[in-house]
DNA sequence: CTGCTGCATATGTATATACATAATATTTGG
DNA sequence: CCAAATATTATGTATATACATATGCAGCAG
């Protein structure tokens, strides 16, 4: 029993993580209810809610209405991870931040992309390549299709300066979309854009943008080889 | 304005994300403070509180003390992926898990071990190798070292029928760890064990886990080809 | 024995109030 | 005029209270 009482949520969170990873309570089990153990603690109950709420946020316990709170069974299942800003991503490793723009072009798109996009095929689509370089070399490939009633043609001269990215998040309001994590083969063009070898096994991040269901941008993001993303749980 | 109150947190974090949205508040704004916002709303500060603090949880806003509320200037910075516990990945697909131990023996380890787990190269780790199928296809090959001190000798024998993954879950409390997702190139042994060409891009999921600093477990999860793993922001 | 109904209970949330904390803005002393 | 002391302000949090909502479970009707 704790006689000190618990002055704030975090420490009745840190409270209730110790009792987990000492193994009192065990994945499953489950752990008394929210006024039980604000007695216990010496506070408010909404302040147990609080921590509670947000370890079950975390995925570490499963709540719900009448059944109580319990340990959860598969605790690692979420993980938050940071998709990087590009150019702040180099300038954090103390690198220096180059782009450049390949190519840029109005063009048919592939099914792939009119499928999401959710044009038809004969309506032309903004094309664009480019790539983001530290300190010199290749980092990332970014191969994007824009739909253009979201980017009017004066706009696009602006991306010979600054990358499709940085405008686009300061100027296209974003309600939903998807993200998807891949490993794909490095084709001829791609390994000479990225200077690797043909075939090499390359990390792509894919993201497709939306505002209410109408697609804004789909890019596909090819990384240098042995880029990796990482988290900690 | 609105006139008709707002009774729940969620419908005032929802005005304020369509307010967002609709560019009413720019990337870099600064908002209206919380006590007039919650005026504007006809609710509790604490209502307000609760939607800017999730918001700002998830990314799209900014909050600091007497500063005040802004919009994100990079709202897509988090995305919060589910690690795939695999047999539930397999069995959510319809289709049927398999599992088999393919070697499991205690050897010294390789310095890419010996470092995370801060024993000496001498001190035998065990290293468990097992593939995961779905409907008798190849679905993920799972190269796992083992901290001896966290499972005995007698345990070991388990891993002939659930997997490490399934086993540990709930028998060794975990306090912290990395995951790290890459890519790379099948070896030959990997191109064999999941039926895929050597050189082949495959995803990579490598996940060491610890409790209290020390290192438990250390396992490298290789999927089969053309597997990726994907979120919804 | 089966299926429906309703009660008990745990979490979910709104509210007013009060105070804590961080950080900017302003005033004051040198 | 600059720097240190102080006031102001926006968010952060704790509390008691009240009610909402989901749902497990017991008891009842068929």
């Amino acid at each position: 029993m704790t006689d000190t009482p618990f002055r704030s949520w975090q420490s009745v969170q840190k409270e209730v993580l110790a009792r987990i990873h000492s193994r009192r309570w065990k994945p499953g089990d489950l752990i008394p209810n929210e006024a039980d153990l604000a007695q216990e603690f010496g506070c408010a109950r909404a302040t147990v809610n609080r921590a509670l709420q947000n370890l079950a946020d975390e995925g570490l316990l499963d709540r719900r209405r009448k059944a109580g709170t319990r340990v959860a069974t598969h605790p690692v299942r979420k993980a938050t991870m940071h998709i990087p800003v590009i150019r702040q991503e180099i300038a954090d490793k103390g690198q220096e931040y180059g782009y450049e723009l390949i190519r840029s072009e109005r063009v048919p798109p592939p099914a792939r992309i009119s499928d999401v996009m959710e044009s038809g095929r004969r309506t032309r689509v903004q094309h664009i390549v480019c790539i983001h370089t530290a300190d010199g070399r290749p980092y990332v490939l970014e191969d994007r299709w824009l739909n253009p009633k979201w980017v009017s043609a004066e706009d696009m001269s602006i991306f010979n300066e600054i990358s499709p990215n940085e405008w686009l998040v300061t100027h296209v309001p974003v309600t939903e979309g998807e993200i998807k994590f891949s490993a794909m083969s490095a084709s001829k063009t791609e390994a000479e854009l990225l200077s690797c070898e043909e075939g090499e096994a390359l990390f792509v991040i894919e993201r497709t943008t939306r505002n209410k269901q109408e697609a804004i941008t789909s890019v596909r993001l090819i990384f240098c080889r042995g880029y990796r993303i990482e988290t900690t749980i």
